[in-house]
DNA sequence: ATAATTGCAAACACTTTGCACCTGT
DNA sequence: ACAGGTGCAAAGTGTTTGCAATTAT
């Protein structure tokens, strides 16, 4: 199951602090014990893993899966997101890790035709398109991994 | 690096018959590791693995990562599909856990979108769409997780 | 007081790898 | 003969869990 936090504890408000503070990167449950470690700040990592979980349940960050062999990464949203307004999709680049975040109506469309068709109410906070960005695509670069 | 395989070998034979066998449905490696072991027949686990590796690198079977602890699974596509002929995409429920793939004209569209519009080559191998299911949309079963 | 959260260490699941032996060509 | 493949068992990675101690309410 799925904590459901009611305690406001340090670890969760420095998490959350650390994870706002790097809007927009893709930060993997790694790079979060490599920053406290560093800051000579101590967290357990069962700690991180267990708040990492429930903040994602609660839509303040969601979760990235990039591979089956790479560690899942994280990105801040916000907390009051709620009213469903700037629906936003992420393209993930299986190349570079470069993420795009589109404000696309056509994009929406699938969400009506999933619906309508299949019964499926898509949600664009937990889902990410993967695939190969428009550089990567031009240079060809088979090279560097995220 | 990937094993081109050269030698044809009787470990080689066994997966991809199998394989081809269910075709249309998704295997993982231990499904694989556990039919073998039911039929009496001993294949390494190291080998399967393997040849699972290069299966996908030729072209034979897909994988599919569908969730970073789930172990991703496979599906044949046979030998000679070049021309990208059965593209399928992929639909987790987040609350049941159930995995649909849809064959759906329409959701191609979006991948010519994302490519002439955003210059993203979506890969659906890659890709699933997360959200609820009809069954669990209709019955609001909040409780079971994947 | 008491229920939630922490942190350690051990357990986990899936996958990869080192290396000696076997097999296909 | 010899490159390539196999299989065991061990190592890895990323993540989860049991449980006693700690902390927020």
């Amino acid at each position: 199951m799925t904590i459901k936090p009611k305690y406001k504890t340090k670890q969760r408000e420095m998490l959350v602090s650390y994870l706002s503070s790097v809007t927009g990167q893709h930060i993997t449950a790694g790079d979060v014990l490599e920053y406290f470690k560093e800051q000579g700040v101590s967290i357990g990592q069962a700690t991180i893993y267990r708040q990492l979980e429930s903040l994602v349940d609660e839509g303040v960050i969601n979760k990235y899966i990039i591979d089956a062999n790479s560690p899942a990464c994280f990105e801040y949203v916000g907390e009051e997101t709620h009213g469903g307004a700037a629906v936003c999709f992420h393209c993930k680049c299986s190349n570079c890790g470069k993420l795009l975040h589109l404000h696309c109506e056509e994009l929406m469309e699938i969400q009506n035709h999933l619906s309508k068709e299949h019964g499926f109410v898509l949600d664009p906070k937990r889902t990410v398109f993967y695939g190969i960005c428009e550089d990567c695509g031009k240079n060809g670069n088979e090279s560097d991994r995220s």
